[in-house]
RNA sequence: GGGCGAUUAGCUCAGUUGGUUAGAGCGCCGCCCUUACAAGGCGGAUGUCGGGGGUUCGAGUCCCUCAUCGCCCACCA
C-alpha cells in the first residue's frame, strides 16, 4: 500500500464529503428503536459571510452531534439561516444607493424585498458552502429559513395565539429612530461615540411674573432644535430634600475612600453648599409657581408651556430645571406620561422638520438646530454656550446620528411569559453552562419589560394585524359586527378587538391566523388596513427549536426530536435570543426547547479586540481552511473551547507572494495594502479600492495558531500511515488479552483510559480537555512508544500478526475517538484501514462499517484499563528517560548505540527483560547487564531514578565527557540539597506534622527517604568521576 | 453607577475538591534529515502565579483589598 507522506486535505475532503452525503451519514429520521439526540444551529445571518466565531459555534455543535450518533443516538443536526431583519435590508439599501443611488422608496416595497431576497439567495449558499466545507454534519435536506412558509405559519400562529390571549397589545413609544434607514433600531443595534458638542444655555420667560418672582427660567441642551417640541419646564418638588440627599450620598462616599478621590468629593460638597444659596431660594420660588399652575411661554414656537413639578429636575445639576420634550427624550417621556403633557414630534421620519415645527420645517436637524440657536441669541434668550463632550447614540447600521422618535408599536406582555423562563431555568429543566450565566439571564427576564416588536422595515415577517383608526365607539361596534358577520369569518381564524387610542378614539384592530387572500380581502374590503410594519427578526429566532420541526402542525418530528437536548451559543445572545426561546417554546408547545444551553467562548484578535469586518481582523473560515485545513481549523478551534472566556488569536496576513506570515498590527491593519517585510512585495487588503492597490494580489487573514493543529493532523496521518505499511499479511484473529506482552497491555489499559476521558470531556462540554488528552495520547504514547516499540516486533515474524492485530486496533479506537474534531483526516484513514484490516478490534474482530463517522464510539473497556501495568510500563518510561538525558548530557551521535546497566530489583528485571529489544529503538541502548547485581562501567555515567528504585549505567568509554558529567552531576545535587532542605525543615514543623492529614505526611517522609537515597548516589557517583580525572 | 470575568514562562493558554519540585503548545538554545512524520526526533533554559493583607500545618487554588484589562446592563437636560 502506498500512501503520500502528507494529508492532502484540499483533494481528499471534497470526497469525502461526496461520500458522506451519498449515504445519508448526516440524515435523521423518526425511528422508534433509540433515543434522539437533537442541536438546532443558532442560524447564522444571511447577511454576509461567517467568521471565526460562527467557526467555533459549529465545530463544538459537530463534535457533539458527531460523538452522539456514533454513540447511537438518532442525531438531528438541524440547520437554517436567519433574515436578520434591519442588518440584512440595510446592507442591500446600502448598495442600491452605492450601485444605482437609488433609495428603497424609488424602488418601492416589493421590488426591494424581491431584492433582498436575491441577496438572500446568494449569500444563504455561500454561507451553507462554508459550513460544509468544515464538515458541518448537519441534516442539510432540512435546511430552514426563518422566512420561509414553514417558519412564516409558526410565526403567524405564535402572533395570533399571543393577540387572541392579550398579551399583544399595541402603544406609543419612544424609539430609536435611524433617519437615515428611516426605521426604528433596538437598543442593541444602538452605539454611543463620543463627539464633540455644545451645551446652550437658554431662558424661557415667565408669563406674567409677579414681584419678585424670576422673569426668565434658565434650562440646558445638548439638541437646542428639541426646544420646538417642549410641552412644559420641569423643577424639583422638594429641591431642598433632593440637595440633601446628594449631600448626604457624597458624605457616605467619603467616608471610605481612597486619597486620590477625596479633594474631587470634598470639591463636590463645597460646590453643594454654594448652590445652596446660588440657586436654592429660586428652585424653591420655581416650585410654589408650579403649584400654583404657572406657565412659561416657549420661544420662537411662541407656545405656552406650564411650568411643573418633578423629580427628573435635578436641583444639584444646571439650573436646576430641565426642558420636557416627551416626543423627543425617554426621561421626558416618562415625564410626560406622569404630567399627563401633550407630545408634540416636530421630526419627520427622514429626520427634517415638520409642520410643528412651524417656520423651522423642512430643515434638517444641523440646519434647525443652528437656526434655532441664532434666533434665540437674537431675542437675547441665549446665554452660556459650553463646549462639551457629548455620548451620542448612533445606528449601528447605518453609523448615523440616532433622533429618540415617539411611535406607535407593538409589545408583548412579559409578566407571564418572563416568569415561566425564569422557572424554567430556577427549577433546572433548562440548565445554563457555565452556570454563571444564569444570574444574567435571570436578571434580565426579572425585570419583566413588555417586548416592543414593531420594526419599521419591509424584510421581515409582515405584522399580520388590519386596523381601522380614529373610529368613534359606535363606528367601531358596527366594524366589528360586520367583520363577524362575513361570509369567510372564522374564529380559529380571525380575532379581533376595539382598543381606545390617547386622543379617545377607537380602533379595530383585526389578526389574521393563517395566509389567505380571501379572508385578507374580505376585511381589506371593510376599510381595514394592514400594518406596514414587520416584527423584530428575534421573534422569528425564538420559535426556531419548534418552528423548524414543523409546528403548528403536530408533526412526527416534533413529538420526537423536540425538546431539542443543547443549544451551543456565545454569550451575547443570552437575553435576547436564549430567553426568549424558552419562554416561547413554554407558550407554543408546552415544554423547554432545550436541556442544556452551552455557552462558549469568544475570539478575540491578538490585541485583544472582537474580529470584525470593519476592523479588517475578521478571520475567514475558508482562508483557515485553504491554508491548514478543515481539520486543522475544528481541531485549533476545539481545543481553546475552556471555561476561560475571551480566547486571544493573534491574526496574520498571509503574503500571497511568499506565503510568509504578516502580524496584524492596529496600524497595517486598515491600510488598503502592506508591503511584505519578508519578500519586499506588496499585497492588497480587504480595504483595497483604486485600481492601483487592487492591482496587488489579496493577502488572506489567518492566525498561525493553526500550526499546532495542522501538525497533529500530518502526526496521526504518518502514525496511520506507518501502521498501514506493516500491515501486509494481516489476518483477523481473536486475541487473549491476558496473554499479552507488557507494551500490548499497556496499550489496551491506556485506550481504556483515554476513551473514558474523552467521552467524559465531551459529555461535560469540555472540549478543551478532550483535544488536550488526545493530543498527548495519539502523540506522547501511540507514536512516541507504541509506534516504536512496534518496529522491532514488526520485524519478527513471530510477533508480526499479534502486533499487527494490537495496533490495527489502537489506531481504529484513535480514528473513532478524533474523528468528531477531524472528521475528513479520520475518514481518509479509515477507508485505507478498511483495505488493510477489513475486520479488526481486541478481544474479537468486527466488521468496523464504512464509515468512521457511522462507526461506533468505542466503550471504555474496564477488563482492559488496568494501573498496576501502566505503572509497570511507566518504570520502562523512566529507564528510557534516564539513557536519552545521559545521552544528550554527554553529546552522544545518534547512531551510535551505548551498552548500558541497569541495577534494579528481581521483579523489575523480570518485567525489563522482555522488553530488551526496545532500547534500542526508544534510546540507542544495549542492555548489557540487568538486575540487582548490575554494576557501573569504567567509564561510566550513572543516574538514579529513586521514584522506582533503579540506577541505570551508561558506559560511555568512547565519549565520556567527564566535565560535562560532573557539572551535570553537581547540579543535580544542588537541586536534591535544596529539596531536602525544604522537606527537612517542613518535616520538622510540629504544627505540619500533628495536623495534617497522616497520609499526607507519611507521603512527605517517604519522598525524603528517597530524595536522601538519591543525594548517597549522586554524591559517590561524582566521587568516583573525580578520583578518575585524579 | 450595578453586575460578570480575567491577570500564571517572551506569546497563547491549562492547572479538578487547598497537599511532593506549577504544566502544555508556539518561540528560544544544543544535538540530529535515524526508512511513519524536519509539519519530525532527543535533550535543555525560562515563572517574586498582577500588588498588598488575611485564613491555614500548608495558598496559583479560599477570604478581603487595591491596580489594570475586557464584557454585559443601566444612566448621561
Amino acid at each position: 500500500m502506498t500512501i503520500p507522506n502528507r494529508f492532502d486535505h484540499a483533494s481528499e475532503a471534497e470526497v469525502i464529503l461526496e461520500a458522506w452525503e451519498k449515504s445519508g451519514c448526516s440524515h435523521a429520521e423518526v425511528r422508534n428503536d433509540r433515543p434522539p439526540f437533537t442541536i438546532v444551529i443558532p442560524p447564522p445571518n444571511v447577511t454576509g459571510a461567517l467568521h471565526l466565531g460562527h467557526g467555533l459555534n459549529n465545530t463544538l455543535q459537530d463534535i457533539l452531534v458527531r460523538s452522539k450518533r456514533m454513540q447511537g443516538f438518532e442525531t438531528l443536526w438541524m440547520p437554517g439561516t436567519d433574515h436578520a431583519g434591519i442588518a440584512t435590508q440595510a446592507v442591500v439599501e446600502r448598495r442600491l444607493k452605492e450601485q444605482e443611488n437609488k433609495s428603497r422608496h424609488d424602488l418601492g416595497r416589493e421590488a426591494l424585498v424581491e431584492r433582498i431576497w436575491a441577496w438572500k439567495d446568494q449569500y444563504e449558499q455561500r454561507i451553507l458552502g462554508q459550513l460544509k466545507r468544515m464538515g458541518a454534519s448537519c441534516d442539510w435536506p432540512r435546511t430552514r429559513f426563518t422566512l420561509d412558509e414553514t417558519c412564516t405559519a409558526a410565526v403567524r400562529a405564535t402572533f395570533f395565539d399571543l393577540f387572541h390571549k392579550r398579551r399583544i397589545y399595541r402603544g406609543k413609544r419612544l424609539v430609536n429612530w435611524d433617519t437615515y434607514l428611516q426605521t426604528a433600531v433596538s437598543d442593541d443595534e444602538v452605539f454611543n461615540e463620543t463627539k464633540k458638542g455644545h451645551f446652550w444655555h437658554f431662558s424661557y420667560p415667565v408669563i406674567d411674573p409677579k414681584p419678585g418672582e424670576p422673569k426668565r427660567v434658565e434650562i440646558a441642551t445638548t439638541r437646542p432644535e428639541t426646544m420646538l417640541g417642549d410641552t412644559a419646564v420641569a423643577v424639583h418638588p422638594d429641591p431642598e430634600a433632593a440637595l440633601d440627599a446628594v449631600e448626604a450620598e457624597l458624605r457616605e462616599k467619603l467616608g471610605h475612600t481612597v486619597a486620590g478621590e477625596r479633594e474631587a468629593i470634598e470639591a463636590q460638597l463645597e460646590a453643594l453648599t454654594r448652590r445652596r444659596e446660588t440657586h436654592l431660594p429660586t428652585l424653591l420660588r420655581l416650585r410654589d409657581m408650579a403649584r400654583d399652575g404657572r406657565a412659561l411661554r416657549l420661544p420662537l414656537a411662541d407656545r405656552e408651556i406650564p411650568l411643573i413639578a418633578d423629580p427628573w429636575a435635578k436641583p444639584e445639576l444646571g439650573s436646576g430645571c430641565v426642558k420636557i420634550t416627551p416626543a423627543h427624550d425617554p426621561n421626558d417621556y416618562e415625564v410626560g406620561l406622569r404630567a399627563g403633557l401633550p407630545m408634540i414630534n416636530v421630526l419627520n421620519p427622514d429626520g427634517t422638520m415638520n409642520g410643528e415645527a412651524g417656520a423651522y420645517e423642512g430643515l434638517n436637524i444641523p440646519q434647525a438646530r443652528a437656526r434655532v440657536v441664532e434666533d434665540l441669541d437674537r431675542l437675547g434668550l441665549l446665554g452660556d454656550v459650553e463646549d462639551r463632550d457629548i455620548e451620542l447614540p448612533y445606528s449601528d447600521r447605518s453609523k448615523t446620528p440616532i433622533e429618540p422618535y415617539l411611535a406607535d408599536q407593538w409589545f408583548v406582555a412579559m409578566e407571564e411569559l418572563a416568569q415561566s423562563a425564569m422557572d424554567a431555568v430556577t427549577d433546572g429543566r433548562v440548565r445554563i453552562r457555565p452556570e454563571r450565566y444564569r444570574k444574567g439571564y435571570l436578571d434580565w427576564l426579572s425585570e419583566k419589560r413588555d417586548w416592543p416588536v414593531s420594526r419599521q422595515l419591509w424584510w421581515g415577517h409582515r405584522i399580520p394585524i388590519w386596523a381601522a383608526n380614529g373610529l368613534s365607539e359606535a363606528d367601531a361596534e358596527s366594524l366589528a359586527d360586520r367583520l363577524k358577520r362575513l361570509p369567510e369569518f372564522d374564529a380559529e381564524q380571525v380575532a379581533f378587538r376595539v382598543d381606545s387610542d390617547d386622543d379617545g378614539s377607537r380602533s379595530l384592530f383585526v389578526c389574521l391566523r393563517d395566509e389567505s387572500e380571501s379572508l385578507e380581502s374580505a376585511v381589506e374590503g371593510l376599510g381595514l388596513t394592514r400594518d406596514p410594519d414587520v416584527l423584530d427578526t428575534w421573534f422569528s429566532s425564538a420559535l426556531w427549536p419548534h418552528s423548524t420541526l414543523g409546528w403548528p402542525r403536530q408533526t412526527e418530528e416534533l413529538d420526537y426530536f423536540y425538546p431539542t437536548s443543547v443549544l451551543v451559543t456565545s454569550r451575547d445572545i443570552i437575553t435576547l435570543w436564549v430567553a426568549r426561546m424558552v419562554l416561547m417554546g413554554l407558550n407554543n408547545v408546552g415544554e423547554v426547547p432545550f436541556r442544556d444551553v452551552f455557552i462558549h467562548p469568544k475570539i478575540l484578535d491578538g490585541l485583544g479586540e472582537t474580529m470584525s469586518k470593519s476592523k479588517g481582523n475578521g478571520v475567514d473560515p475558508n482562508d483557515v481552511i485553504d491554508k491548514f485545513g478543515p481539520d486543522a481549523l475544528r481541531y485549533g478551534l476545539a481545543r481553546l473551547a475552556t471555561e476561560t472566556q475571551d480566547v486571544r488569536m493573534p491574526v496574520q496576513f498571509e503574503c500571497p507572494h511568499c506565503e510568509k506570515l504578516i502580524d496584524q498590527t492596529r496600524k497595517n491593519r486598515s491600510l488598503p495594502a502592506v508591503r511584505c517585510p519578508e519578500c519586499g512585495e506588496t499585497f492588497s487588503t480587504q480595504w483595497a479600492e483604486s485600481d492601483e492597490d487592487r492591482a496587488h494580489p489579496k493577502a488572506a487573514v489567518v492566525s498561525e495558531r493553526f500550526e499546532t493543529a495542522r501538525n497533529f493532523v500530518n502526526k496521526l496521518w504518518n502514525a496511520a500511515r506507518f501502521t498501514l505499511m506493516n500491515l501486509d499479511g494481516y489476518m483477523p484473529q481473536r486475541v487473549d488479552v491476558a496473554s499479552l506482552p507488557l507494551e500490548d497491555r499497556w496499550l489496551l489499559s491506556r485506550l481504556s483510559t483515554v476513551t473514558r476521558r474523552t467521552t467524559e470531556a465531551i459529555e461535560g462540554y469540555h472540549f478543551a480537555e478532550a483535544a488536550r488528552v488526545l493530543h498527548e495520547f495519539a502523540w506522547d504514547e501511540f507514536c512516541s512508544f507504541y509506534v516504536e516499540i512496534a518496529k522491532p516486533r514488526f520485524a519478527d515474524e513471530t510477533q508480526r500478526p499479534i502486533t499487527q492485530a494490537v495496533i490495527a486496533h489502537g489506531l481504529d479506537t484513535l480514528l473513532r475517538l478524533l474523528h468528531p474534531m477531524m472528521p475528513f483526516v479520520t475518514e481518509s484513514i479509515w477507508g485505507y484501514l478498511n483495505v488493510a484490516a477489513p475486520r479488526r478490534g481486541v478481544p474479537e474482530p468486527a466488521d468496523p462499517g464504512r464509515f468512521v463517522m457511522r462507526a461506533d464510539w468505542p466503550v471504555a473497556d474496564a477488563a482492559h484499563h488496568d494501573p498496576a501495568i501502566e505503572r509497570q510500563f511507566n518504570e520502562f518510561q523512566q529507564v528510557i528517560g534516564a539513557i536519552r538525558k545521559i545521552r544528550a548530557s554527554q553529546n552522544i551521535a545518534p547512531r551510535e548505540t551505548v551498552p548500558v546497566s541497569i541495577r534494579c530489583g528481581d521483579a523489575s528485571r523480570e518485567r525489563l527483560e522482555p522488553m530488551r529489544t526496545y532500547f534500542e529503538a526508544l534510546a540507542g541502548a544495549e542492555v548489557v547487564a540487568l538486575g540487582p547485581d548490575a554494576g557501573a562501567f569504567e567509564t561510566d555515567a550513572p543516574l538514579a531514578i529513586p521514584a522506582i528504585d533503579m540506577e541505570v549505567h551508561v558506559d560511555l568509554e568512547k565519549f565520556i565527557d567527564v566535565d560535562a558529567e560532573l557539572s551535570r552531576l553537581e547540579k543535580l545535587l544542588g537541586q536534591l540539597v535544596k529539596q531536602i532542605t525544604g522537606k527537612e525543615s517542613k518535616l520538622g514543623n510540629e504544627n505540619f506534622v500533628s495536623r495534617a492529614p497522616q497520609a499526607v505526611v507519611a507521603k512527605e517522609r517517604e519522598s525524603l527517604e528517597e530524595l536522601r537515597r538519591q543525594h548517597a548516589t549522586v554524591e559517590s557517583d561524582i566521587a568516583r568521576l573525580r578520583s578518575k580525572v585524579g
